[in-house]
DNA sequence: GTAGGGTTAAAA
DNA sequence: TTTTAACCCTAC
């Protein structure tokens, strides 16, 4: 791979939306050879569009619960940026149908996923595989099912465990049989001392601190409780206040857009008109 | 030609 | 260190 990464430019990601508008999802070669599209994908291979596509949409590969989240901001932020207002509805149409739309921005920092909350996969596969307490280990797809028992996963978590797997095995801290994946002994007591890797880390922080409050137990969950709360509801707001600042720069773009093409339309109009005269003028 | 899994550089 | 996204490989 001598070449650095070519990132994706709006006006490459735009012009792919537009293709899958016109062609279909699945079209790469048409998009690609599309006299319109062609000249924006000069370093793009047919390949790199359906990679794109992908990447914008993240499409589950192994399971069917489209508990989808991530994706979809990034194709409303995509969208925002589209340039054009009937090409962005037509794209909005060819998102896989089985894409929730309105989860759109359902990312709120409300909670719905926070990265930050998430179990690390490390514990997640952990006890995933300790729980099965099977001497064969378990293969990824009881290793997803496991997991999304649990908590929801992102869309692309088959291939984010995939990964994940490969690194823990050439770590040493898991082995591979066949297509089993089972935990080290060595690794057994660091990775699931008692409950650890079930709870969620604000759990932890509130069990660390029961023993040594005593009395104030009850006080400092519910203060705790009630910050959470509040944060959440900070979080909701300033997410709002993003949405809202958003919308009016939409509207904004869309009134330049309309300004403009009045001009162009006026332009039109006087070329028409001069055309028309000339016409007069020679057949005179 | 396309889909999907794997790899890895870059970003967070 | 983890996650993301671009690129690669291979089966169909």
């Amino acid at each position: 791979m001598g070449n650095p990464k070519l990132k994706w430019t709006a006006e490459e990601e735009e012009a792919l939306l537009s293709g899958i508008a016109r062609h279909g999802a699945g079209k790469w070669k048409n998009i690609l050879t599309d006299p319109e599209f062609a000249p924006v994908f000069s370093k793009r291979t047919n390949i790199d569009l359906k990679d794109k596509w992908r990447n914008l949409t993240v499409s589950s590969t192994g399971h069917h619960g489209m508990k989808d989240k991530t994706r979809i901001p990034k194709l409303k932020s995509l969208m925002a940026s589209t340039s054009s207002n009937a090409q962005r509805n037509e794209s909005l149409a060819v998102v896989p149908h089985e894409t929730p739309l309105d989860v759109v921005m359902e990312d709120a920092p409300n909670g719905t996923h926070e990265p930050k909350n998430a179990p690390k996969y490390n514990d997640m596969i952990f006890e995933a595989i300790s729980a099965a307490k099977d001497a064969k280990g378990l293969d990824i797809n009881a290793i997803i099912t496991f997991i999304e028992k649990k908590q929801e996963v992102p869309p692309n978590f088959r291939r984010l465990l995939s990964s994940k797997l490969r690194r823990l095995v050439t770590q040493g801290k898991l082995d591979k049989v066949q297509n089993c994946y089972i935990i080290k002994k060595d690794m057994l007591p660091l990775s699931l001392p008692e409950s650890k890797t079930s709870l969620a880390p604000a759990q932890k922080e509130t069990r660390l601190q029961h023993p040594r409050t005593n009395g104030h137990a009850m006080v400092d969950t519910a203060m705790e409780e009630a910050s959470i709360s509040a944060a959440y509801k900070i979080a909701d707001a300033e997410n709002k206040s993003f949405l809202a600042s958003e919308a009016v720069k939409e509207s904004e773009r869309v009134m330049k857009m309309c300004e403009d093409t009045e001009c162009l339309l006026q332009i039109a109009k006087e070329i028409h008109e001069r055309c028309s005269q000339g016409k007069i003028v020679l057949l005179a």
